[in-house]
RNA sequence: AGUGCGACACCUGAUUCC
DNA sequence: GGAATCAGGTGTCGCACT
C-alpha cells in the first residue's frame, strides 16, 4: 500500500537501493526504516537503510517501539535534507507511523494535537519535527510486512535492534556511514565527497558535545526507577569508585549505592536539566534539579567513559537547596 | 468518564528442533 | 549461533458502546 503517489515509477526493483542512473539528481531513494525497543519501553534504537553503504542507526538508552519508529523517518529525512529533489520511498513495517504522516497529522495539528477521544497525542515532539521535515519534500510510504524476509526492512531492524542494544549494554552504538549517494555500485560519485549527513540525529559528532549528551542521557536512566530499583542494570552504572557527596554531606560508594538504591535514587519526579557540560571525550558534566526525599537539591554527576566503552557514574555530590 | 474492539509494531519468557 | 511454535506484556492509533 503506497501514499503520496508523486513519484515516477521507481523501476519497481525494491532490492536494488537505489533506482536509476546512480546519482542522479532525480533518482529516487528506496530507503527502508525500523525501530526496535527493548522490554518496550526500554532501550531503544532505531536505523533506515538504503544498501550496505548507506545507511544509519541510533537510539536513546530509553524510549519506546513507536518513538524509535517515527525518529527512523525523521533520521531519514534529515540525512536527505540535502538533496530535497530526490523522491523518498520509505519502506515502514508501522502503519502508526504511516497513518500518523499520511492521516492523522493533518486533523491533529488543526486541532492542536488532541486525538478523537480528546487527550493530547503522544510522540508530539517527534511528529512535530516529522512535519518540519516533510515540508517541501517528495515521498512515498509503503507498508511492508514485518520480519517477513523484505531484504531492507531486515536490514534495518537489524540496525535498530543492534543500537538499542548497544544502549542496553551502556555503549554507543554503530551509528553507520549515513547517505552517500551512489554508495551501492560502482559510484560516479566522487567517494568520500560528501559525508556532511553522516552526524544527523541524536549523536552530534564532534566529540566534545557527544560526552555531554552522553551524560545527559544516563543521568536520565539512572533517575528511572526501572533502572535503579534493577540491580543488574544499575551496577554497571556505577564507577567501581563512585565517590558520592550526599546531601548531608556523607561520603557514599558504589557497594551503598547498590544497598541502598532508594535512598540513593529515589526522585519525585524528574530530574530538571541546568546545564551539562563536555569535560573531554570521555568526561561529561550533568548539572540538575531534582526533588529528592529531603527536599529539592541540587545536583552535579560527573559521568566517565569506562575501558570497555560504557559510560559509569564516577562522582556525584547533591546540594540541598534552602 | 469508562469499557470493549480492531490494526500494525515492539518485546519478555518458555518449548521444540537444526 | 539459527528457525519454528506457544504463552504473556506494552506502544499507539481509531472506532463503537455504555
Amino acid at each position: 500500500m503506497s501514499t503520496q503517489g508523486a513519484i515516477t515509477d521507481p523501476t519497481g526493483d525494491d532490492e536494488t537501493g537505489e533506482a536509476s542512473p546512480r546519482g542522479a539528481d532525480d533518482a529516487v531513494i528506496v530507503a527502508a526504516a525500523d525501530g526496535s525497543a527493548l522490554g518496550n519501553p526500554g532501550p531503544a534504537g532505531w536505523a533506515w537503510y538504503v544498501d550496505e553503504g548507506s545507511w544509519q542507526a541510533g537510539g536513546w538508552p530509553h524510549g519506546t517501539n513507536n518513538m524509535g519508529e517515527l525518529k527512523a523517518v525523521l533520521a531519514l529525512l534529515q540525512a536527505t535534507a540535502d538533496r530535497p529533489n530526490r523522491p523518498l520511498r520509505i519502506l515502514c513495517d508501522s502503519k502508526y507511523v504511516i497513518n500518523c504522516i499520511t492521516q492523522w497529522m493533518p486533523g491533529w495539528k488543526a486541532k492542536g494535537w488532541k486525538k478523537k477521544d480528546g487527550k493530547p497525542v503522544l510522540n508530539r515532539d517527534l511528529l512535530e519535527e516529522l512535519d518540519r521535515a516533510l515540508a517541501g519534500r517528495t515521498y512515498e510510504f509503503e507498508w511492508v510486512k514485518g520480519h517477513a524476509g523484505h531484504h531492507l526492512n531486515e536490514a534495518a531492524d537489524e540496525r535498530a535492534r543492534a543500537a538499542a542494544t548497544a544502549f542496553q549494554n551502556g555503549q554507543d552504538p554503530e551509528t553507520g556511514p549515513g547517505f552517500v549517494p551512489g554508495a551501492g555500485g560502482a559510484g560516479d560519485e566522487p567517494a568520500g565527497a560528501d559525508d556532511a549527513s553522516t552526524e544527523a540525529g541524536d549523536h552530534p559528532s564532534r566529540p566534545q558535545e557527544k560526552s555531554a549528551q552522553a551524560a545527559v542521557e544516563h543521568e536520565k536512566l539512572l533517575s528511572d526507577r526501572e533502572t535503579w530499583a534493577d540491580a543488574q542494570r544499575l551496577a554497571p552504572l556505577l564507577a567501581e569508585d563512585l565517590v558520592w557527596v550526599t546531601a548531608k554531606g556523607r561520603l557514599a560508594d558504589k557497594t551503598a549505592a547498590i544497598n541502598y538504591p532508594e535512598q540513593a535514587f529515589a526522585l519525585d519526579g524528574d530530574p530538571d536539566l541546568v546545564r551539562s557540560h563536555a569535560v573531554s571525550e570521555d568526561t561529561g558534566l550533568v548539572v540538575s534539579n531534582v526533588r529528592t526525599a529531603r527536599g529539592p537539591a541540587v545536583r552535579s554527576s560527573l559521568w566517565t567513559r569506562t575501558t570497555h566503552g560504557a559510560w559509569a557514574l564516577a562522582m556525584r555530590q547533591d546540594t540541598l537547596e534552602l
